[in-house]
DNA sequence: TTGTAGGCGTTATCAC
DNA sequence: GTGATAACGCCTACAA
């Protein structure tokens, strides 16, 4: 592989103005420059990044950690991440985290030791304060989904409880007033969060939260059929039933559906996330948007803008959920209400 | 941050033998040893993988290409290759394809201009031809579902037309006889070895191929939905159906469904590749199991072996697709037969 | 077993 | 405008 000397020999040239030309940083006059472009492309030169890397200081690449990189919502993620960056010549390092503190420790770690110029993070397990203290390290970060006031301009979140307020004032619109509710662990802030707006839709309708109407899942498919199989078991009765995330909504259709009740005829449901299953559950799910890639490219823009100084760059903080109406929610008769 | 320079003073030895203890691949005295180490710890020196890399000219990261970030099937597939270099201390750098022949080209040079130490591509667009010159460029290269035989012991594939055979066969033995087709698109080899694995099944049961019940789909939804729009309208009659890829299958399952025919009562559906969607169709899709996570896996291995001569490791280049059967194919009365 | 010194391919700061 | 030359932080013969 060629290097910036051979290149300057060939053209006659410094090893300096090599470097000028191709960083075009200091002026160069214009048949130097063509000379050394010439003596580029016969040697077929490619700049070696990694001496770069080391000379100025800069690694040109972004660690990314999420919770896991299958999965229709991280994948749509990374995928606007990488997109931004790429268009922009930096590459990307990613890391799974699968949403325990230890490993998202490790991973945040890993990333760092790979040198990258910023961290991008989508952590769930790991502490308030441990991202503050890491904020206050050398290397920049930005959060995903999760609002830290004392870091708040470096978190990209959604208004979670909006979304949640937004999910169960859809059934309660059309008509609904008996509402189950299956939420993602508590301990997660977005799981929290998308409650309290549940709770806040129904305050606004002047009903009460029914404890036993409640379940706590895990935001997997399980969490959504063990719900639904333990109110059913209860012998409670419900016409509503909103679901913490998308999985969680599409187990609960398949064991309602078992256990005999037609969906959305006995049961409407609304999920949230919106991913990519919404759309091949049967009926199709009735869910709350999360702008996730729009998020993901916001992460990279900030990146990009603050590290990267492209300050012409806007950067938005805060996202805001919509209604996608599907077809896993009716109207229910008038007679019935 | 802490240097090599710097630990090395506060031990009181040189600077090589701090490499020595960090890479132990020279004898150092036990006492000096703990030395260096106390050392690091009381600086909280970590190396500087840069420098490591200029110098030792390994960067420690692998290049991976893939059609799509998002969507089930890379996610696996990432998903796996990540976490076995993780554990072996070695990083991934991703880029995007998306099937397009000038993309998977760029792409591959700009993880090749990273200096990644090899490149795990799984490209569509791109020919034979390119990757067989790729491959005898300095940056070595694994295929991940493709074959071809001048570069055979770096690819790793599964054995598509078996897939289409078994697809085949399991709507054959359930004594379906009038069978349609929706292919992916047939420049995609995998597509048209599926293909091939179905008239293969076909043949051996003593039946012709119908034209009129082949439809070449996108792999897609749209794919799906439009193919059993058009069986449908120009008034075919079968009642099984094998699809190229499992969203295709879940986008002819709405289209028969919303044309009034009753999935599996009027129409049997296969899928292929098993992806997670599979799961979350009503009724569940039949499909062929394609184990693109042990695949990833093993192309990772690869590179550990043959690149960072971890010589122990085992690596499998053929892989066998498994039919995975629930509840989307039922056995046609013998009556019907 | 340990130290010395040259080199990896750039960038960047000086002079000229 | 352009050319020396010193970093950048580490690895690795070669010597001792």
């Amino acid at each position: 592989m060629a290097t910036i000397y051979e290149v300057s020999k060939l053209a006659g040239v410094s090893l300096a103005t090599v470097s000028r030309v191709m960083n075009n940083n200091t002026p160069v006059r214009e048949a130097t420059r063509l000379k050394v472009l010439a003596a580029m492309e016969e040697l077929g030169y490619r700049p070696n990044s990694i001496a770069q890397s080391l000379a100025s200081n800069r690694s040109n690449s972004i660690g990314i950690l999420v919770s896991e990189l299958y999965g229709p919502f991280y994948g749509a993620m990374i995928s606007s991440i990488e997109a931004e960056f790429r268009a922009a010549g930096k590459h990307v390092i990613i890391a799974a985290g699968h949403s325990e503190e230890s490993t998202e420790q490790d991973g945040i770690e890993f990333l760092i030791n790979r040198s990258c110029d910023a961290l991008i993070l989508h952590v769930e397990a790991v502490s308030d304060d441990y991202l503050i203290k890491l904020s206050q390290s050398d290397t920049p970060i930005v959060l995903i989904n999760r609002q830290i006031p004392a870091i708040q301009s470096q978190c990209i979140s959604l208004n979670n409880k909006l979304g949640g307020y937004l999910a169960s004032r859809l059934l309660l619109e059309k008509g609904h007033r008996q509402l189950a509710y299956i939420s993602g662990p508590l301990w997660k802030t977005d799981a929290k969060e998308r409650y309290r707006g549940h709770q806040l839709a129904l305050q606004e309708y002047g009903l009460q939260p029914d404890e036993r109407l409640f379940f706590e899942g895990d935001f997997h498919e399980s969490g959504g059929s063990d719900g639904v199989a333990q109110f059913l078991q209860q012998g409670l009765h419900f016409t509503g039933l909103i679901c913490g995330n998308d999985e969680m909504a599409s187990g609960a259709m398949t064991e309602a559906r078992e256990c005999g009740l037609d969906i959305p005829g006995d049961l409407s449901i609304v999920g949230y996330d919106n991913v990519m299953l919404s759309h091949y559950t049967y009926p199709k799910l009735s869910t709350i948007d999360y702008p996730i890639a729009a998020m993901g490219q916001m992460a990279a823009r900030w990146v990009l803008k603050h590290i990267y100084q492209q300050d012409k760059l806007d950067v938005q903080l805060v996202f805001e959920p919509k209604v996608i109406e599907r077809d896993s929610c009716i109207s229910l008769a008038p007679t019935l209400g």
